[in-house]
DNA sequence: ACATCAATGTTGGCAGTGTATACATAGATG
DNA sequence: CATCTATGTATACACTGCCAACATTGATGT
């Protein structure tokens, strides 16, 4: 008998409740002063219920950084595919979306890239599939940018990197706070980042 | 009268004892899986101890974070010292000594970078006028180097925060574990370094 | 020289944490 | 309808950060 869901004894999905639930709470809190037994307050079981879903706290933590590594790539994939054609706007709009999600989500941001979780050794296998995705649609988008004379013949592993490495600088020394008063608001976000990024692109030594 | 070090009441220098030892269970067990008290074991003394020097355990690990910012001012001002009146070199030098600090001291730089610390709100005051000690030298650096006419007449804090991010993201990516396989080694990070620079020099569009 | 004091260290305790173990419930399956 | 398995609970333990009360000591002033 199902009277009103969270009276019956089984949850139903506490899987994505919890997920959800965790979110929030590292929202508000960060992923430092996160804990299991609040979390199963706020999703109205007991403390030992997620042992259930996650095999441990670093699990749950890991599962939080995968759905923030599958919007990443949703968003960049999506901020490239409005400027299909054009592989340098291409460029600059996914890199702006790559600093706009870590602007929206500091807190996630932190926990993804943080190391707040222990990945054994080199995270190859699970999580960082998703990272590799959003990886991978930045290569995929360079190499057809070399092949239509817009970047330079450099290899294009090296040419994603840098502009990985670019963007998620500057993304992370915004969430670290390192650049408050120079980079608070989105449209001073946006502009920094498409700065940043023209810069890379023409470079910074003169000619 | 101290007899040896240890076996006396007062400990003597507990504060810069507290630091180095943290350092080691930092270095050993990450930034996450540090604990007080066990600190507190290993330097030999009660597990409050700490409490008479370091208002909490946030302020302990600021600390730490502060020798983090300093080391990285001196040893980027190093590197560009070694090369003074070649701007281009300097430039290149400096993100490489940025990127090894990284690779010799990853759980520091995520203890420094990566949210483990409350700072409040906008860290301007104590922890990161270090911090800014290292910004600023990369902003002198670019500055004469515009005068000397080697870098664009672009904006020099826009110039700076462009080659921050750069080497920030990818000292950041390796020490997050993203660039497994790729930037695991010495040569390797120093090869990338270089690489990802220059790229940053030229510019990455075909002209 | 001695009393006083502030700095530094210790003991004990409390609430909160992650997680292991044993037990309870209920939805699914034969 | 019996049984199995997935899911949730209760209890317990070691550990954590931190607070309060107390102990020790080197420094200070007279």
């Amino acid at each position: 008998m199902g009277k009103r869901s969270g009276e019956t004894y089984h949850h139903g999905n506490l899987h994505e409740t919890l997920i959800a639930a965790a979110i929030e709470l590292i929202r508000d809190k960060g992923p430092n002063a996160f804990s299991l037994r609040e979390l199963a307050k706020k999703a109205g079981v007991s403390h030992t219920a997620p042992y259930r879903h996650f095999k441990d706290k670093n699990a749950l933590l890991a599962a939080i950084a995968e759905t923030g590594f599958k919007t990443l790539t949703e968003r960049t994939r999506n901020a490239a595919m409005q400027f299909d054609g054009n592989p340098k706007q291409q460029l600059i709009e996914t890199g702006v979306a790559y600093v706009e999600l870590a602007l929206d989500n500091p807190e996630i941001t932190l926990l993804m890239f943080g190391g707040f979780i222990d990945t054994e050794k080199c995270p190859k296998e699970n999580l960082d599939s998703e990272a590799d995705n959003a990886f991978q649609g930045l290569v995929n988008l360079i190499e057809s940018g070399k092949q239509s004379g817009v970047f330079r013949n450099e290899e294009t592993e090296l040419l994603a990197l840098a502009t990985w490495s670019m963007v998620h600088g500057l993304a992370m020394l915004i969430t670290g706070g390192q650049l408050c008063g120079i980079a608070d608001e989105p449209d001073q976000v946006r502009n920094l980042s498409e700065k940043v990024e023209s810069l890379l692109m023409e470079g910074i030594l003169l000619r």
